[in-house]
DNA sequence: TATTAAATAATAATAAGTATTGTTTAGAGC
DNA sequence: GCTCTAAACAATACTTATTATTATTTAATA
């Protein structure tokens, strides 16, 4: 289901490759982290000083029903990542931060799991650790 | 970690319980569903005509920090639950629906799973399973 | 039942997201 | 390469979602 994905890959799809686009699918390939609609909105103007709020917001929304990125929600917060590797996120509850979890025998647990849900049609699946960063710990010590 | 939970019980958390606050809980509770903010507001205005709608989003936020309430975002929308059983949950991509989905058995494996995560102090978990429903299934069989 | 911090209604303000419109451009066919 | 056209664009107006402010009310405790 996730194969790998590059620009010249997801070509294939119909769609088309403008600047504007490829820089948004660049910016976060190249962030690996979870930006918000502005720091994606900030990081591609810095390559396309021109480039309108609406398109970016379009774009995701485009890049996000096609399946090219992926939308994340937490503390209210839109985030995105175009990480495609199947993987699970490590929320935390205190500063919102979020970390990837890749493995394997999850996933396929997960998707055997799927498999046999019945009246529902899955896809995809992803489970959200939730709980406290080590950094939260750290401060919360200290305090 | 989610034990049985009443408005008596709860009274023991360090809070008001307001007729405001009560209703919107009442609320969540009787609707199994995962309303939105919109649709708490428009029920809990029945019992309570005068609330304020900014009531309505303090406490759910409140009600969220507190961990007697969840939140849950689809598709951009904000939803809430008062469902304290370990679940899971089943989205349809199409519509936006939904179900939860109850599973002892990979609550279980989730947990264990969690345990061996490191610099993560991880204390609840949750996994999203994506795809189609039955309805938009039938209905784009039939379109 | 008096006190007080918390919660409230009303409303103003801000932030997030969408729609519109005239202009530009990627990609397909020539 | 040149032309054509639907798709994408920038700019901006607009709508919806959410938060902040403030004066008033209320739950919980003494």
């Amino acid at each position: 289901m996730f194969g790998e994905m590059t620009l010249e890959t997801t070509g294939k799809a119909d769609m088309k490759y403008t600047n504007q686009r490829v820089e948004i699918i660049t910016f976060l390939r190249e962030h690996k982290g979870h930006p918000t609609v502005d720091e994606i909105y900030d990081g591609v103007r810095k390559k396309l000083t021109r480039i309108s709020k609406a398109t970016v917001y379009k774009n995701l929304k485009f890049l996000s029903e096609k399946g090219l990125i992926e939308e994340v929600n937490v503390k209210g917060v839109t985030r995105f990542e175009a990480n495609f590797v199947p993987h699970h996120h490590l929320i935390c509850r205190e500063c919102g931060k979020i970390e990837d979890f890749e493995s394997d025998e999850l996933f396929d647990y997960l998707m055997k799991v799927a498999g046999d849900i019945e009246g529902f049609n899955i896809d995809s699946v992803n489970t959200n650790f939730y709980g406290e960063c080590k950094d939260c710990k750290e401060k919360n010590r200290n305090g």
